[in-house]
Formats: C-alpha cells, sequence, structure tokens
DNA sequence: TTATGTTAGTGTAAAATTAACACGAATAAA
DNA sequence: TTTATTCGTGTTAATTTTACACTAACATAA
C-alpha cells in the first residue's frame, strides 16, 4: 500500500521529553526517560520516545500514545513544546518532530515496568549519553521550557506523588531550579496560596520529626486562574 | 509530478499572526493582517497568511518566506507560536500547521504597500472578521502568547519605530496588557534597566511640549541577558 | 528507658520594591 | 500673548521580600 501526493511532504513525528522526578532519593535529580534505537539510522544511539503521527490523531493524542506504547506511561501531565523542522534533522529524508514535555514521578510510574518500554532506561539530566538526531536540542528546550513554567505555573507538583511534604516540593523547585530557598519564607509563600491542603497525613518512617502531608488542591487553582489569580514563585 | 510514500502524510502549513501597531493614532491598537481567500475553502473568508513548507526549507525559513510573498514583510522579528493538528482542522485533508507571531511596526512597514500583498489588510484585534479554519484560534493563542512574553522580555520594542518616546512605548504596554500604568513608575522601572537610549532627537509637531526620542539597545539587553539579567515590567 | 542525631515547624525585623500621587515646563496653534 | 495639551520629574506610604535561629518530634541506638 502507498499513498501518492501532487506536492511533496515531509514526514512528522512526535517526540517526547518525559522528565521523571523521585522524591524519595537523597539527592534528587531530574531524570529523562530514553529508549535504545533499534534500527537505523543512530542504532544502538539513545533517543527520545516518539514515533509518526497517524492520520486520524491529534497531535496530542499522538503523543500520548507514543507515551504510552514506548514508555509504559499514562494519563501524566503533557503539553506540546516546539516543532523543530531543520531539513537535515533526519537521515532519512524531511521529518519534523512536533515535540512535548511531560512530567512524571518516579513513585506513581515505576521506572519502565513490564509494558513494551523495555528498551527505556532513566537518565540523570546531568548524565545523558550521547543522543540521537538533534534530541539534544529538543532537550535543552524542554529543560528551559520546564524552568520557564515551574516559576509562573504550578506544574511541579505534576513530579510529586499525590501527597508530599513541605520539604519534599521545596527541594523538588531547588533541584529544578538549581538554586536553593529559605525554608521559611518558601513556606510562607506556598503558604499565602492557600492551594495546598493538610490531608491529616504524616510522612514517618525516618529517625526524625514527622512531616505534613499535603496535597495540591487544583480546582481551586483553575478557579483562582479564571478569576485572574497568579501563581509565582 | 507525484509523490509517493509507503505511510500517508499530512501536509505542513505554516501560518502567520503577525501583530501590527501604528503608534501615531489616536487611540492605538493591535492589529492583525489577514489576507481574503481566493480559493475554496473558505473562498472569500479572510485567513492567516501563510501556505505549505518546501522540502528544502526551514520551517522559520517557510514562515519569513510567507511573511514576504504574502504580506509583503520583511526583516522582522518572528517566533514560532505552536503547531495546531486537529484531525479535522482544514477540510480538504489532514494538514497541520505550524503557527508563527511577527511583530512589525505600521509606520515602518506600510500597511499592504506594493507587492503581491494586494488581498492583504489590517484588521483592529477587537474587530477581527469571521476567520477561515482554526485560525481564530491560532490568534487566540498569538495574544496570550504576546501579553505573556512582552512581560518578561522585551520584544515590545518590536512593535515600536528604531526612535520612540516614553508615551509611546507606554501606550504600546497599556493597548497590549489592557491595563494603565502610572507615567512615573513606568518611566522608573524601564530606565533602571538602562537599556534605553536618549538619542538626542525630540518628537516635535504636536502642540505641546516635545518628547525625548529612545532607542532600544538590544546589544546591551543580550550582554545582559547572558549575565543573569532579567526584564520584568 | 534514655540519649542522640536529624529533620519539621515556626516569627520578626530590616531592606527592597512597588504604588500612589501633583505641578511647573515646553510646545504649536490660535 | 494666550491657550490647550503633553512632557518630565520626586517623595512618602504600603507591600513584599529577604535574612536569620531555635524548639519540637521522631526513630534508632545505647
Amino acid at each position: 500500500m502507498s499513498y501518492t501526493y501532487k506536492h511533496p511532504r515531509p514526514a512528522v513525528a512526535v517526540d517526547c521529553v518525559i522528565f521523571g522526578y523521585d522524591h524519595r532519593l537523597e539527592e534528587p535529580d531530574l531524570q529523562i526517560l530514553l529508549i535504545e534505537r533499534k534500527l537505523v539510522p543512530f542504532k544502538g544511539k539513545w533517543a527520545l520516545p516518539g514515533g509518526f503521527v497517524q492520520m486520524s490523531e491529534t497531535l496530542d493524542e499522538a503523543a500520548a500514545r507514543e507515551l504510552k506504547e514506548e514508555a509504559g506511561i499514562e494519563k501524566v501531565y503533557i503539553e506540546q513544546l516546539y516543532t523543530f523542522g531543520a531539513t537535515d534533522r533526519d537521515p532519512r529524508g524531511r521529518v519534523l518532530s512536533v515535540s512535548y514535555v511531560a512530567l512524571v514521578n518516579l513513585e506513581k510510574h515505576r521506572p519502565s515496568a513490564g509494558t513494551d518500554a523495555e528498551a527505556a532506561e532513566w537518565f540523570s539530566l546531568n548524565k545523558l549519553p550521547a543522543l540521537a538526531f538533534d534530541h539534544r536540542t529538543i532537550v535543552k528546550t524542554a529543560l528551559e521550557r520546564l524552568r520557564g513554567k515551574v516559576r509562573y505555573q504550578p506544574v511541579g507538583f505534576e513530579l510529586l506523588p499525590d501527597e508530599f511534604t513541605f520539604s519534599e516540593l521545596q527541594s523538588l523547585y531547588e533541584t529544578i531550579l538549581e538554586r536553593t530557598f529559605d525554608k521559611r519564607n518558601f513556606r510562607k509563600k506556598m503558604d499565602s496560596y492557600g492551594l495546598l491542603i493538610d490531608t491529616g497525613g504524616m510522612r514517618r518512617g525516618k529517625p526524625n520529626r514527622a512531616a505534613k502531608l499535603y496535597r495540591f488542591d487544583g480546582k481551586r487553582y483553575k478557579t483562582l486562574e479564571k478569576r485572574g489569580f497568579s501563581f509565582e514563585l
């Protein structure tokens, strides 16, 4: 079966930069899920999960599908990032890449468990291997987006478990933004938005004072957002 | 001549939201350049300037080319906005739209003069006609981007002439953000960044005190930006 | 049972930033 | 020369941000 057009057309792929975060680590860092390529070009090299867009699906759907098929990840935060269109970015021919950024917590979504995604592996952002195509550029762009976005939209919570402590939240921000925050000031500011719900639970198990568990109030945020409220860290 | 592929491919277009601004108007507003469609579908309707991506050009190049061919506009600020990929956004079949935002000053780039762009016309943003395809959505997205961006990156200057007065700059921001600023505070803040150069010239001609002309120091901004400085209004 | 090591949780004062506010100076036209 | 209009400027109060240190609670080891 083949398809014929009057004018030449580029192929269109979606590629996903999946940021993972594990709050349980001593020194948590951002991770990225990569897949080892089984085929030429770049056989054996690591690449972002992705694939070609089907005619019947939207771009968002294509990204969600690839996320599920190649990474075994479903129902997470995902947004379109940028479309990369250098003419020589794929040696096979003209291929555009509509890139997406996804955010997942590594406790909720176990590191490449089961599924199709056995070729998948998490890498620390600062220990990435050489990447196929222009995927390095895509990752860089994704990181800039994440750093920018996290400061004025409450997307950080997507990287945490449903219930988290203030310290965990702070560590997350410190990791992403590569800076430290004063504990009291951080808490004060976060508190002031009234977006965190005290779940009543406590994080126990470590040989120190237990920490209260909170949940992000997404509904309230949406309400406030419509009223012109803006989150800012 | 025809082109055959093993798998079906979407067609890929670029569409440009060109924001225009005329500081000479009494009550300036943002304008958008539209083109009256000569062909079905949406014949007779207004649409964003755009067209299909050629195999030999990058997406940015395609956008620049369409800007020139359809709008007669060259060498202006342009950046990629978003890629729209609803399966039914074009009745002719699957067409992706990689959208761009461009910013032009209407004194520098005369309203649809000469060129190919005779079908082109500027419309006030709040008096837009019905648009073809999903172009309304694209315009909405573009406006959100502009509003967001203008506050933390000095892109507003792209909408002004090379030399402008403080009042003109303030009116621009007030127009885009749909709010007012205190004259003295606005000036103080802008001044504090040291990004405006006093050209020595004066804006004369009106029956009131002449205003000093300034120029935006783009080079200095780039230097500061690298040092971690960030503009914010 | 007690001691120890470690993280959780909390308030205040100084500094910096933002917001509010009014009037004389300069210009072109009448 | 008068008039109408916009330009250019400084201070004070309010708010926000920053800096900073100790007690409380928990699990483990003694």
